[in-house]
DNA sequence: CCAAAAGTGTTCCGTTTACACCCATGT
DNA sequence: ACATGGGTGTAAACGGAACACTTTTGG
């Protein structure tokens, strides 16, 4: 193969920030490193690109091959190539967030990285510049779930208003009153009420609901606005 | 120096989309291409990440070389990693775009690389996949725009209201009532009134504003609102 | 029967939209 | 004096925010 003469290469690598929901907190997932610089510590799910593959492949590849999971959320988020990001040489990665229905996940358990759940706000020191896209990831969630339905990644095929309303609530940090909430989201059509209630977290029950996939995909970009005055949380 | 066994390494470009106004029409900045393969096509403005650079870096002396200039507004788009983006080798590319007032500019036309502007609705075809980056990066600052006060890095020092309404109009394609726009872009505060007027395109003169750069990186993250319906218009 | 969570409606206020006329001035 | 572009105000509609009570039912 012909070749740009005197250029430098460097090796590429991708890391996912994958975050999950477990009715309380938002939660990302962390595994600990297989090989040195740093084997043994904390670390995201990340791994290099291979010669014949893009980075959107190498990312799907990654976290199906540590969570088991295909058809996930998953989006490029920045990409970090400071030069002594990685003391063992240089490296320059591709940083995606993915949301996953951690309920789906946990069926998957079984597999030889042994990754674990951490709460964003208890997390261990990172490897590298990790804390740094974990933080970026957060903003970026932020971001774009004040906008557009990305949170809905988070939750089970079917689920009730009050989860959703905590899932928001979380993410933000903050308090919604639930007739506002209510109002908004289902003012949007995205959702379609259930004749289910799910009966675990109250004697009455709560409708369950299921998106309207046919609106969540055509209206995707549309901008929502589930959270009041979003842009005083998002930088939190 | 310790490396990573059996990882593959690849050439790391930067690619910067750059957008200018000439006070009609959005325009973006080519170059011929000066090296094999494609050499002499246009192409965007782009070069290898040296080892001891970080990509900010990169994208900033690739702007810097081609169009002399510095503090450029500049952000990171998106990495393209295609395995097959450039035939010539693996290469990964990191895009950015910027923007910058057109007429900064032109006093500094004094350079070996003969950049053009182009509006952004008659380009010549790019090379490899640039044409796919200009369209990204047309949408992401149609979309960024909407909500936060980039724009105002394409125009001077000073500008009046039509010059910005202009700017907004051709941005989205659309047209915007006057009365309305100037209400909502002067309730901002972002906007201090001069005593001097333009005459150059009226009788009677527009007044020119300065941006209050207190304002402007005190609130850039807030939601603006300076287009009705922005989401019908970001996707075109 | 009572505690605990779910569900729902109204009023008020601020924001956005639609819309038209007068102003300044160079020719 | 008139053509050209610049500047401004108001009323109506809409959307967002604040706010409290009733319902259900397992224990």
């Amino acid at each position: 193969m012909i070749r740009y003469a005197n250029e430098s290469r460097f090796v590429q690598a991708v890391d996912c920030i994958v975050f999950g929901f477990d009715g309380e907190t938002l939660k990302i997932l962390l595994i600990q490193r297989g090989f040195e610089p740093e084997k043994g510590k904390w670390s995201l799910m990340g791994g290099f690109v291979k010669p014949n593959e893009s980075l959107e492949q190498a990312s799907t590849r990654i976290l199906k091959q540590l969570t088991g999971l295909d058809g996930v959320y998953l989006e490029q988020m920045h990409t970090f190539g400071d030069p002594s990001r990685d003391p063992m040489e240089r490296t320059i990665s591709t940083a995606y967030f993915a949301l996953i229905d951690i309920h789906k996940y946990e069926q998957q358990l079984n597999n030889d990285y042994h990754p674990e759940w951490f709460s964003v706000k208890r997390m261990p020191k990172l490897i590298f510049d990790q804390q740094e896209m974990v933080e970026m990831a957060q903003r970026s969630i932020r971001y774009k779930a004040a906008l557009h339905p990305i949170l809905f990644e988070l939750l089970p095929k079917r689920f009730t208003l009050p989860q959703l309303q905590i899932l928001y609530e979380s993410v933000y940090n903050t308090t919604i009153d639930k007739r506002n909430f209510s109002k908004r989201v289902l003012a949007t059509g995205l959702l379609i009420k259930q004749v289910e209630k799910d009966k675990s977290s109250s004697k009455r029950g709560a409708y369950y609901y299921h998106l309207n996939m046919q609106k969540y995909y055509a209206n995707f970009q549309s901008f929502l606005n589930f959270i009041p005055n979003p842009t005083n949380l998002i930088s939190q």
